[in-house]
DNA sequence: TATGCTGTAACAATTATAGTTACATAGAAA
DNA sequence: TTTCTATGTAACTATAATTGTTACAGCATA
């Protein structure tokens, strides 16, 4: 199961956006995701790292790198996501060389995995933060 | 990341249609995924209940359910994902309902989510397990 | 200079996974 | 019928990722 760091990631730079008037602080965040600053804090390291925020040491807040119709959900994922296992499908380890199944069955599976997670990431890519922000207040204008 | 218990079903099953004439037993399946037997025989269990196998104690071995063009990776991944989270993707709990974002986060993203799971799912269900034998004796016979 | 915030280290608690031993029970084979 | 073998499952361990938490160094600004 994906991470919800990734759902956490996509609720800050919404709140950046929609409001980019206010403080944005760790804390104030952290007060409309309902956790712990820290996490905040480090889940905005690693956008800051993929250059999708700006953010520095000593300044309250964070602002978003690029226009929210050039920042995509795919983005935010592969930031999030980063270093830790960027193949989505785990494939056992060493199986049987000496069996036809166990000599072919990771690179069939590699190919096989590759087109299930690209059809996935290529859904995400598809999907802006401008798109998100607007279903957002959209929701809330019809709720 | 989605376990290796998925990349196991898919050998196991393939396993089973190659060698078709042999015994199968969760040994002789485990000497050829180099894991325990009992992890075979867990995984086993799963394809059983979801109707893909047809194993019975004391009986040596397993043999598929349907033709290997009725079993698709979806129902591979659902067989052994099932129970465990069906959701691929995890989101945050109890965003504070005060707040514009968090108010519809959830929604906008399980809407969103769910495309992009849709999409990989989707993939999946087009691939067979005879698909995937095919490419594993043709990748033989062309190495 | 005093304050507040970021960035990050360090640790705990929780959860899923993967491997392992053990054993009850069902069927096969002698 | 008795023996043997294999399945199904419980129980336990080890490992890893995640999430929350405390603590604090260092920067920026009022």
């Amino acid at each position: 199961m994906i991470s919800s760091r990734f759902a956490v990631a996509v609720h800050i730079l919404s709140l950046l956006d929609i409001n980019k008037e206010g403080r944005n602080t760790s804390e104030y965040i952290a007060g409309s995701v309902n956790t712990n600053p820290v996490v905040i804090r480090r889940t905005m390291s690693l956008l800051n790292k993929a250059g999708l925020i700006h953010s520095s040491p000593g300044v309250a807040g964070a602002t978003l790198a690029r226009p929210t119709n050039e920042i995509t959900l795919l983005d935010v994922y592969r930031a999030v996501q980063a270093g830790v296992q960027d193949e989505l499908f785990s494939i056992h380890d060493n199986p049987n060389p000496q069996c036809v199944v166990g000599k072919n069955i990771q690179s069939t599976l590699e190919q096989n995995f590759a087109k299930a997670q690209n059809a996935m990431e290529q859904e995400l890519a598809g999907i802006t933060l401008k798109q998100v922000t607007s279903d957002l207040l959209h929701e809330e204008t019809s709720s």
